[in-house]
DNA sequence: TAGGTATTTAGACAAATGTCTAAATAAGTT
DNA sequence: AACTTATTTAGACATTTGTCTAAATACCTA
């Protein structure tokens, strides 16, 4: 769960999810939405990998990432029993 | 929320809120249940306040810190939306 | 095989972070 | 007033973080 508020933890990644919440995006693709260099958003998607909310798979030439939100409930359970 | 996230990003500070949900606390007895030296304490709970997760009260020489949840539908709701 | 495109890795660097010790401030006690 | 207790502030320091440029890797196409 610390990862996953590590990775949270940055306007840039949390940009990076809500477009992955449309549709899957190629690293490319992903790169163009911001003003930051390739390898800097590939770093964060590594990092987003890492905490599990993203999924990445390489197609040909191309590396697709998708959200995946499983380990949000996690977060958000912590959050709630703190709450009530 | 940048703030909540990043207060949130600490595993000495969730564990303070968890502290103080389960009652109010002067900022000696949180110390105490750390192994971290009373400054530092202090500092992750300037932080926490900052980011309007606890409030405190000054009552004689104790200052008094008390759990603070409203901020957090900011962030379940950022969440859960990007869940649905 | 050579050249082009997509992405990651490596290494550098400034800024932010978490921790500490020492000192300052504020309040209570004798 | 002097002393004690509670807390914060100031400053230092090592580690982590976000970014960059340059180079490496992987795949595609002619």
């Amino acid at each position: 769960m610390n990862k996953v508020f590590k990775a949270l933890n940055d306007q840039t990644r949390r940009d990076i999810l809500r477009l992955l919440k449309e549709k899957d995006m190629t690293a490319g693709e992903i790169a163009e939405a911001f003003n930051i260099t390739k390898p800097s958003i590939s770093h964060h998607l590594d990092i987003l990998s890492q905490a599990e909310l993203v999924t990445s798979e390489k197609q040909g030439q191309f590396v697709i990432y998708s959200l995946s939100t499983t380990v949000l409930d996690d977060i958000l359970n912590w959050l709630v029993t703190l709450k009530d």
